[in-house]
DNA sequence: TTACGAGCTGCAACCGGTTGCAAGAAACAT
DNA sequence: ATGTTTCTTGCAACCGGTTGCAGCTCGTAA
């Protein structure tokens, strides 16, 4: 059995209480007392149980982390940023994925709420109104989906999008696709928002799509069915799986069509043709997210909204239209 | 404040053992009273605290899921499959990412130990021996990694090499480069035993590599330099990096190289070539993890072996070599 | 000398559950 | 009527820590 406080105390001749302090508030204690304590603590291999110590604290120092799929690799820059940032403040974060299921992600969160002290909700497919309920159970950082009245982080994907089709435009592409993300997804609302209130082109949106390289791959003949010379998708495995759906149909990405994605994830950068794409700041939104979950936990209950910017990485998925 | 066992206790008249008895041995307590309890619990959103219970039955319900680098895709249906299962059984499973860091694994591991009833040590860096002292504080079973005494989930990559270097011999090739791993890793020395024990090829191992397309990209000079024509890399990622950095070094795959990648994730199919590549049972490996750390719970001890087969998939990587 | 404050430590209640034991009630057998 | 069993429930200790309060010791100012 492992060490514990009583263990320590009765080795070292004091009191549980004094063992307690001597982790939990060095300076109350005397500075021979401690590091006999803490002797015999090394001795014993004691580590104090942060669970007993939630008990009485409330504070557990851990923190959830909720994505959509691990898979999807925009998620996991994002996931090792807050990893790493988290444990710098003695932090320490918890992993799980939904399957893109709001059931689980349901579940998830209430198991999640005793055991940590907030939860960073990222990409959420719950309704507004179901993380409301859930809030009360447990503080929540919300990063990709506008909440008012919680911390908020969002990536700035309508200027992406802006970007996007105004690079598609400046090639020469007057007709072009928008493939949406899932119905829950905050960002795909974003960018056909964005999209639509742009003139000059005629906009075709066709989805929703899966948001992997099978819906990409699922939605090329209805892409070159609809006659268009350029694509958003809504994120880079969609584009990957779009191309390669488009490639098994005779169609060549640029020649034929232009694609351009949205994550700028590292697969992107290698798969041939490169994908042009808008970058996200997801390390960064990571970073942000610990931060803003940890200042919650202070007094000045301080609902934030932090935007991150995006921007466009031109590479060789997009060129000029085909006279 | 969130309801707690005695609240139910006090607004439905009972004792509180009765209010955790409904709820944990619900067939010591009569169907009225249990009613009525659950009436009440459900009224008042009271959910047992799990950290509470753990304090008494020693028993988390949780599991904990290391592994190196959630970024690279060989992990994925690995933890989802995990998870997934798991939670069937009414457990939860809490990922962390070690970044490849054998400290930052120790750690982790000592944190998890008492949060969690037992810990997935996927492709650990770790010595044998220390995985084997941390074994005291928390049951382990480890996945790609022979570990005597300790439950352990092998996918038998050795086999794998094997196939793909008969496969490039069959093709011609005779003289062909294994693109080794990071030193920790036991699958990368299994794969160097296997290859090298094979007969009629000429063998040049290079390495150690980052296990990333960042790796495969650095090597690619130097697999040139070796003038081999058939390439084993450590792993699909490296494969896809290798095929990138050959083309910009104007060498062509498979017309002047041929490559062979290992684990079969999404990327490699969809990539230019497509990757012939070892396919490794991810999926199963995770649920019979999971498996098999339940049932080390149990009494009869019985530290297990469990063997993968994988298999190779032939796509459009590798062809006949060039006369 | 006395009073006071600071520093240190112990006491005991508490966090939210679980569980062995005992006791009362009802059902059943003798 | 009495002895047994089976159900059901309450009691209270316990899991491994934390913390407000009180008491002790000592230094120091009055």
């Amino acid at each position: 059995m492992a060490a514990t406080i009583r263990d320590v105390a009765r080795a070292s001749g004091v009191h549980v209480s004094t063992v307690s302090r001597t982790f939990s508030a060095p300076h109350l204690v005397n500075t021979d007392t401690r590091n006999r304590v803490l002797a015999v603590a090394e001795d014993l291999g004691y580590r104090p149980n942060r669970a007993a110590r939630a008990l009485t604290t409330g504070r557990t120092h851990n923190i959830g982390l909720i994505v959509a799929d691990i898979s999807n690799p925009f998620f996991p820059p994002l996931i090792k940023a807050a990893q790493a940032h988290a444990r710098a403040r003695d932090y320490h974060v918890f992993v799980a994925d939904t399957d893109e299921d709001p059931l689980v992600e349901e579940e998830l969160i209430q198991t999640l709420a005793k055991q940590v002290d907030g939860v960073l909700l990222c990409s959420p497919r719950l309704s507004n109104r179901a993380i409301e309920r859930l809030h009360a159970d447990v503080p929540f950082v919300v990063v990709n989906r506008r909440m008012k009245g919680l911390p908020t982080i969002l990536m700035d994907v309508g200027e992406g999008a802006r970007l996007a089709i105004e690079h598609l435009t400046g090639l020469g592409h007057r007709r072009i696709a928008l493939l949406s993300g899932p119905s829950g997804s905050w960002t795909s609302g974003e960018m056909s928002a964005a999209a639509t209130a742009m003139g000059g082109v005629e906009l075709v949106i066709l989805g929703p799509n899966a948001p992997t390289e099978r819906g990409g791959l699922a939605v090329a003949a209805e892409v070159i069915a609809s006659g268009v010379t350029g694509v958003l998708a809504y994120n880079d495995l969609v584009a990957i799986g779009l191309i390669e759906g488009l490639y098994e149909r005779d169609v060549r990405v640029p020649d034929d069509v232009s694609v351009v994605g949205v994550d700028d994830i590292v697969s992107g950068r290698l798969n041939r043709p490169k994908l042009t794409t808008v970058a996200m700041p997801t390390a960064a939104a990571g970073r942000m997210a610990v931060d803003l979950l940890l200042q919650s936990f202070g007094e000045g209950a301080t609902p934030t909204l932090a935007t991150l910017d995006t921007s466009l990485v031109v590479r060789e998925s997009t060129g000029e239209v085909r006279t």
